[in-house]
DNA sequence: TTCAAAATCACCCGAAAGTATGAGTTCGAT
DNA sequence: ATCGAACTCATACTTTCGGGTGATTTTGAA
């Protein structure tokens, strides 16, 4: 416990230590050369500048570096996110109307519940769906919903 | 531009006056009070340790902050790479071959067609589905297919 | 106004899908 | 060995889908 104390103020008392040290220096080279009364203030400009850069190098060798943390979003084609492809609607000319059906197809729902959904006969839905397939060369509701997800019509 | 220069190095400027004008506080305290020849050290340590602090300070105003760009990726849920979710299709409790009649059903494939690529009868065909559709709860092969793709089980 | 495309609806018919039920085979685990 | 799950196939029946055809109404553009 008491050893690990140390050891996390091992910094501290480092830079105690050595403070203690440099002022020890100073005493001993102020014994040895006798300070000129006149450069006095040179001599306490040095000293100044001496703690203030041993400031600034502590400060910056103790704190912990300032980070800004900017959270830069990756490119995301999340599929959350539908965009339809127009241009492929257009070039398979397919009208509103029959790419509404479409997508209704492709939730699952039955003709019935197309018709009952946007409110017309079962008989027009039937011929919606039959356009589509035409317009889109295939055969079944299930290939149309493929081609569409393929092509981004349909989410 | 002069100015500009002038505005960008305000607080260098700014600093460098205190410093100068601390100097001169030091000198005039140092007229005012005559100073103790047996506590010289104790007024050295004090100017030391001011400085210190000054350096401290002035380092931490004028350290800029480090920014850190950290790309935080949003999961793309993209077709490219498809990763079955094997946890889904037990938890359905398919079994290998309706998952695999799921699949060609997903491609647009008619329970004839899925029949012709697996070497079986329609009507083995039609079990599968009627299992895969028990199982995950939907009514139609465009619902399974819907479902399948909402769950990963197909891509 | 006129004209074409879009949207609506209807009827018929065959094909495909889906439901229900029963039954034989295979294969791995107990 | 036997038991169950998976796989296979069949028959019968219902519903839905999709093709073909034709017709009416709406609507937007020329």
């Amino acid at each position: 416990m008491a050893s690990n104390l140390l050891a996390k103020n091992k910094l501290t008392i480092l830079y105690g230590l050595c403070l203690a040290v440099l002022l020890f220096l100073l005493k001993w080279l102020e014994l040895k050369f006798v300070i000129i009364n006149n450069a006095y203030e040179v001599y306490m400009g040095a000293i100044a500048v001496f703690f203030t850069a041993l400031g600034i190098w502590l400060a910056l060798k103790l704190t912990k570096p300032k980070t800004v943390v900017i959270e830069k979003q990756v490119y995301v084609n999340n599929s959350a996110e539908f965009i339809i492809n127009n241009i492929e609607v257009e070039k398979l000319g397919l009208s509103k109307r029959e790419l509404e059906v479409l997508q209704l197809m492709a939730e699952g729902l039955s003709n019935q519940e197309i018709s009952e959904r946007l409110f017309v006969s079962l008989n027009t839905i039937k011929t919606h769906s039959a356009k589509v397939f035409e317009k889109m060369e295939v055969k079944r509701r299930t290939q149309a919903v493929e081609m569409g997800k393929r092509l981004s019509i349909i989410p």
